[in-house]
DNA sequence: GTCGTGACTAGCC
DNA sequence: CGGCTAGCCACGA
């Protein structure tokens, strides 16, 4: 019986989210599926939105399940920095090697 | 307790 | 390719 109290549910997101790899990305619905709500990619999305742990989560390693970045608080544009810097392809807002760098848990 | 919103996804045209 | 709809979940007012 999982009784997810309080915000366990946004810090399970965060949990799973600084575990992703240097150079790897992972997606919304893969990430709601390791905490038990394969379909909870929304819920995921607004977690990060409002994570505090903001400079500590990588959340701009966390990118939509068809390899496009989709959004992030600040500007897209840092997230494709970001994940450029990461070895990451990214190009007008998608990821190239999309299944190479995506994180398999 | 109900309603609206959002960093999602899949299907249809 | 782009736009719209429906379903899903969590959170704040």
């Amino acid at each position: 019986m999982s009784k997810y109290r309080e915000m366990e549910f946004s810090h399970a997101v965060w949990s799973v989210t600084k575990k992703i790899p240097k150079g790897k990305v992972a997606t919304y619905s893969g990430i709601a599926r390791i905490i038990g709500r394969p379909k909870a990619a929304r819920a995921v999305g607004n977690a990060l939105h409002v994570n505090p742990f903001a400079p500590v989560v990588p959340c701009h390693r966390v990118v939509k399940k068809s390899g496009q970045i989709g959004g992030f608080a600040g500007g897209v544009k840092k997230k494709i920095k970001l994940l450029k810097k990461e070895k990451i392809k990214v190009i007008k807002g998608k990821i190239v090697n999309f299944s190479k760098v995506l994180a398999n848990f």
